[in-house]
Parts: structure tokens; sequence; C-alpha cells
DNA sequence: CTCCCTGCAAACTGTTTGCAAGTAC
DNA sequence: GTACTTGCAAACAGTTTGCAGGGAG
């Protein structure tokens, strides 16, 4: 029976079939994506593993994140002007929500676009082989927040 | 009468309303992203406004681009690892598909998501208020020429 | 013991800012 | 003539690469 796929022991050992070496380093951040809920830059990544482990180096959480990115751990995640997001990825949960007051990322189920494509297909004659559907709004905490005091910002 | 929203002359008015100056190096961007279907980086419209205003620079267009993005007229469009495409926008039209061979663009029409909206508030509380749908494939150019030549690659 | 991985420094790319000259109005 | 706009250069931020030392297996 393999671990659940948001264990970090299963993640370690995706690595390790993919035959990479399981050091400090590499167990830091992929800890730090597990237990966040945030889509976060490799910046924020770094700073929250330096605090577990100092003498890490941003250059490793970059070249960290690639690894897990090919591997379908970790996607990347475009919000606002900017697409330095990584986030855990769970598989079969192919769309995102994120609170636009606080950064959380939840995925949700929605897979009744097979009728958009094909009228889109009809439409335009374009044959849809990957779609990408990402909502932000409020999440339930910050709704309450913001309804108590309107100036209150917790950003993050 | 106001012209068409997608003529140089009603984007050159939405500039002079603003209290925008109309000046050769705008024209002449502006002329470039209307009569692209591509999203295209900052440095592209740079190097196709080159070829008619040869003395333009490229923080002009970059400066000329975040304007019209102010205004409306122009969207940033999110594709594979980055973020630095510009397309025409459309009015209504907020979905996006991009041909992942050439790279061409098109809005379609698809709004009936606000029942997975209220499904996605159920199920998570969050309060949905913007959505990004973004669909790639082949447009029917690159579906034939794909079908009759499996190796031809004609990128952008 | 071997080879992969790491962290540092430096290179690199894409974008923004300061400023004096130029130009729309 | 005035104020906005431009293009250059330089600053800046985020990311990638080269390399010698260190650690996993």
């Amino acid at each position: 029976m393999t671990p659940g796929s948001g264990t970090l022991t299963y993640w370690l050992e995706m690595m390790r079939i993919d035959g990479c070496r399981l050091t400090k380093a590499r167990r830091t951040i992929i800890e730090m994506v597990i237990s966040n809920r945030y889509a976060s830059t490799p910046q924020q990544l770094y700073d929250a593993s330096r605090r577990i482990y100092p003498g890490i180096g941003l250059v490793t959480v970059y070249r960290t994140l690639e690894k897990l990115e090919q591997l379908g751990l970790v996607r990347r995640v475009h919000q606002g002007s900017g697409c330095n997001g990584f986030l855990l990825n769970e598989q079969g949960h192919n769309h995102l929500i994120i609170c636009e007051n606080c950064g959380r990322a939840e995925y949700f189920e929605g897979d009744d676009l097979q009728p958009l494509f094909e009228k889109v297909n009809q439409a335009h004659g374009f044959l849809v082989n990957q779609h990408w559907l990402q909502l932000s709004g409020l999440c339930s905490d910050c709704q309450k927040n913001i309804s108590q005091d309107s100036l209150g910002q917790d950003n993050n």
C-alpha cells in the first residue's frame, strides 16, 4: 500500500524512484510545499525553508521545484501580474480557486466542460486538448473578516 | 456613432479621452496590436514596430502597453511558463483559446459557468467574483498541417 | 568511492526608473 | 510655451549557469 499522495513519504518515494538522492535540502523544501495552502514564490519557500535549515540556498529551491514540477508533484500558478507561484499539485483536481485577499488556494472538481469544448470546436475549429480554469474570490474566513472590519487586511 | 472597437480610430479616441497625446510611437504600437492575432511579448511588438518606425524604443512599448492595459484595450495572456503575452482585448468575450502549435489566439463565448460558481461556493465557502478560463489546442489550420506532415512546425 | 547535489558567485533576461531632449497640443 | 512623452542608460528583480567542495548511496 502506497502512502497518501499528499504525504512527505510519498513524495520522497517518487523522488527516489526518479533516481534522486534524498538530501536534507530537498526534504525541507518538500515539507514546506506540503504544509502550505498558499501558492508561494521560490523566494517565499526559501525564506520558510531557511527557518528550519538555515544553510539552504535559493538556487536549490529553484532546482528542486523544477524537479518536483517535472514529477507532477507541484504546479505553477498564475496570479495577478506574475506567474511565479508554486503549489502542491492534487491529481484529478485540475481547477483552482484562490482567495484574492489572503491568497489561500483550494482545488475543486467541475469537469462538466466537455460540452463547451465541443461547442468551441464547432464554432472556431479548434481541437481543445488542454484547459485551464482558475477562479478567484473570497474564502469563507476573509468574507467574515471583511464584513466585520472593512479595513482589516491580512495578506498572506 | 463610435467607430468599431477593434479599429485604430477607436483606440486613439480612447487614449485621447484619457488625456494621452497621440504620438507616432503610440500609433505604431497600437497598429501592431490590432493587426496581430497572436499573443505577443513586448519584445515581439517592439521588433514589429521597429519595422515601421525604426526610432521607437522598447521602453515606450512597455509604457504604452501599460496604458493600454489600464484602459482595457489590451489584456495580458498567460501561456506555458511565462505570462508576458499581450493581446487585443475583446469586450464581452472573456475566454481565450490559444493554438499550442502556432500561437494563434481567439476569443469565445461560454458563460454558462454561473452554476459552477454556486457549487464551488457551497462546497468550499468561496465567494467567486472573477474567473479565468483558457483553452489550448490546435487551430483548424494546424490540424490540417499536422495530419499532412507530422514533422512540419510553423511556430508564430 | 563515485557521482549527484549543494551553495556561492556571476551571468543573464525581462522590466522599471531617472533624466534630458523632443514633441503634441 | 507648457506639460506630456520619448529614448537612452542605468538600476533592478527574478532566474539560470559554472564550478569546486560536500554528502548520499
